[in-house]
DNA sequence: GCCGTTTTCGGCCCGACTGTTTTCAGTCG
């Protein structure tokens, strides 16, 4: 079972809890739900935790949850589960997928009207027997109605982080065009600055909220209203995109901010922690116990807001529940990376013709060199995937790799006459596929044409861990290869990343000082977040490479930086921050036989 | 059912919006 699977059965339990007695269960249902989120975002798929015996390492898996999944790993199932849900219709669990629609009303269509498909749904919404139920009405119906269809036409996708970025400007252009509007500003994952993004949040600064919401909900481009009070409305985009709005008064807009940046699970604990200090949490501000009386105390600013719970700042990308607020409590929080700590960019695809084995890149090195230069950086290296092994013999391979060498060392001799250029230098490198039974397929005199090399994962993307992992260590242990590239191999909304014995692989890069690559396609963001925090944990040394096939493919370092700062990265952890000389050191060193 | 700066027992975030059962339940973030 999948983490996304075991995931789902925690929910379904949540669920089932919820409707046997939600009062009675609250807090049974509020750790079901939370271990449910938990597991969701492991770094680690939970059969090898359980494998390994540490599932209960899994914070919000206590001894009774780790008990029934230790079951169902071993049997297939868990009698436990299977008691509770064994009254619960199995399409209601669909049926709470359409958004607006959850645990009471879905059973009540099932249970009641006999509802068994979507289908049945649309019938009884027609017959208007939906209406009819007790606690619903014809708006209910309608609105249920409404909906399934935009459910039925697109399903709620997370969207990438430059789409969303561009959908959420789209707003705001529109937002700032009122002239009540003081502030506005993209919040939620989008400030967090997730690999993926479901809904778009928004907040606004303004004295005069119903006059901005009023506004919000003419966004010439919505599809639909989905709600509008007097300081929050919704809007559906094309595209079955949902963007939230909240509006307050400037003097308490920091209270807001940090509200609407979450997490969930940041802005729980943060309150947790304000109970135990007397002081009670909401998004307008902070009151002295929970008393509807008690004076509000606001905050214009979010430094302010945390100094008052006794915190150190946090930034948006660590606020997850996972340490940072022990860390904001000792001022341990990580001075993290940023875009201007990168010197360089190392894996770039020119547009130099060694018949390689995947796509070539579209620009000319020389291009390429001339962008470096406006980014600042001062040295990059040129990592075309290697020439294709089925179209080519030993000896032509080895050829096509000289010629390649040639032409670095002609641009180095270039560049270094050059004086207005900040490169200083190009290295002559290599994505090199690593094959299914493990090993490289460039022979030795080949990759002595090398500064250094890159390797990655292009096939059989499903062998079982343990093998995949020997698979990848037997790549990595050639001299020449200094980077593990794009790790887990992820497509975001495409693929799976491959598992990995991570623990083992991190260890082997330590010891032998091999980097693992942050892959700055905003399609792969991988190494994951979670899996950076661990590397950065371990002292594993990282690498950016933004994979551009084309030089306009350089820009998207910055998502590259957001992920490493999402894993507690600092400028230390990133090879890329060194300076050409320290870089050079770092290769040289413990890698040359 | 989980968890701990005080707690192995006794807590567990806080509020907006909608529709319907006119005082609240359901859903969401």
């Amino acid at each position: 079972m999948t983490n996304l699977e075991i995931a789902e059965l925690l929910r379904d339990m949540a669920a089932a809890y919820q409707l046997q007695d939600d009062r009675k269960n609250r807090f049974k249902i509020i750790a079901y739900q939370r271990a449910a989120d938990a597991v969701e975002h492991a770094s680690s798929e939970l059969k090898d935790l359980w494998d390994d015996g540490k599932l209960k390492e899994v914070p919000g898996i206590g001894e009774s949850i780790a008990d029934h999944l230790s079951e169902l790993f071993e049997t297939g199932k868990s009698k436990h589960f299977i008691e509770v849900m064994k009254d619960l219709p199995p399409f209601m669990f669909e049926l709470m997928k359409i958004p607006g629609v959850g645990v009471k009303t879905a059973y009540k269509l099932v249970s009641e009207l006999g509802i068994k498909s979507f289908t049945d749904l649309k019938k009884a919404i027609k017959s208007g027997a939906i209406a009819k139920l007790s606690g619903f009405g014809e708006e209910s119906q309608a609105a249920i109605f409404k909906s399934f269809l935009d459910f039925e036409k697109k399903p709620p996708a997370r969207h990438l982080l430059p789409y969303a970025s561009e959908v959420a400007d789209g707003v705001i252009t529109w937002l700032k065009e009122n002239k009540n509007v003081v502030k506005v500003d993209p919040l939620g994952s989008l400030r967090r600055r997730a690999a993926t993004i479901g809904d778009i949040d928004i907040s606004v600064a303004s004295t005069k909220p119903d006059d901005v919401v009023k506004h919000f909900v003419a966004y010439p481009k919505a599809t639909r209203v989905l709600e509008k009070g007097t300081r929050s409305a919704s809007l559906i985009l094309p595209g079955n995109i949902q963007v939230d709005l909240m509006v307050t008064d400037p003097s308490g807009y920091g209270s807001l901010l940090q509200h609407f940046t979450g997490s969930k699970h940041h802005n729980i604990a943060l309150r947790e922690r304000a109970l135990k200090m007397g002081l009670s949490v909401s998004d307008y501000g902070i009151k002295k116990n929970k008393s509807k009386n008690n004076k509000l105390e606001l905050f214009s600013n979010e430094e302010d807001f945390y100094k008052r719970l006794g915190l150190e700042y946090i930034p948006p990308e660590i606020r997850e529940d996972a340490g940072e607020i022990e860390a904001a409590v000792n001022h341990k929080l990580p001075k993290l990376i940023e875009l201007s700590d990168v010197k360089s960019d190392l894996q770039i695809h020119s547009s130099f013709d060694i018949e390689t084995s995947h796509d070539l890149g579209e620009s000319s090195m020389e291009k390429i060199i001339d962008r470096a230069g406006e980014l600042g950086y001062q040295y990059i290296a040129f990592t075309e995937h290697n020439p294709s092994k089925s179209k080519h013999n030993e000896k032509q391979i080895i050829d096509i790799l000289k010629s390649k060498r040639e032409k670095i060392d002609q641009l180095n001799y270039s560049i270094s006459k050059n004086k207005k250029n900040s490169v200083k230098k190009v290295f002559n490198s290599l994505e090199i596929d690593i094959l299914t039974e493990g090993g490289l397929p460039v022979p030795d005199a080949g990759m002595e044409t090398l500064d250094f090399a890159l390797v990655s994962i292009h096939s059989s993307f499903r062998l079982p861990r343990e093998e995949m992992t020997k698979r990848i260590l037997s790549a990595l242990i050639h001299p020449k290869v200094q980077v593990f590239a794009h790790p887990t191999a992820r497509k975001i909304n495409d693929r799976e990343g491959v598992e990995l014995n991570w623990p083992e692989i991190f260890d082997f890069c330590l010891k032998h000082n091999k980097w693992v690559e942050i892959n700055c396609d905003p399609a792969r963001l991988d190494l994951p977040d979670v899996l950076v925090k661990e590397a950065v944990k371990t002292g594993v040394i990282l690498t950016f490479g933004t994979d551009a096939h084309h030089m306009d493919g350089m820009y998207n370092m910055e998502f590259g930086v957001n992920v490493a700062r999402r894993g507690w990265c600092e400028k230390k952890n990133v090879v890329n921050c060194l300076n050409l000389i320290e870089f050079e050191k770092m290769l040289g060193g413990e890698n040359k036989k």
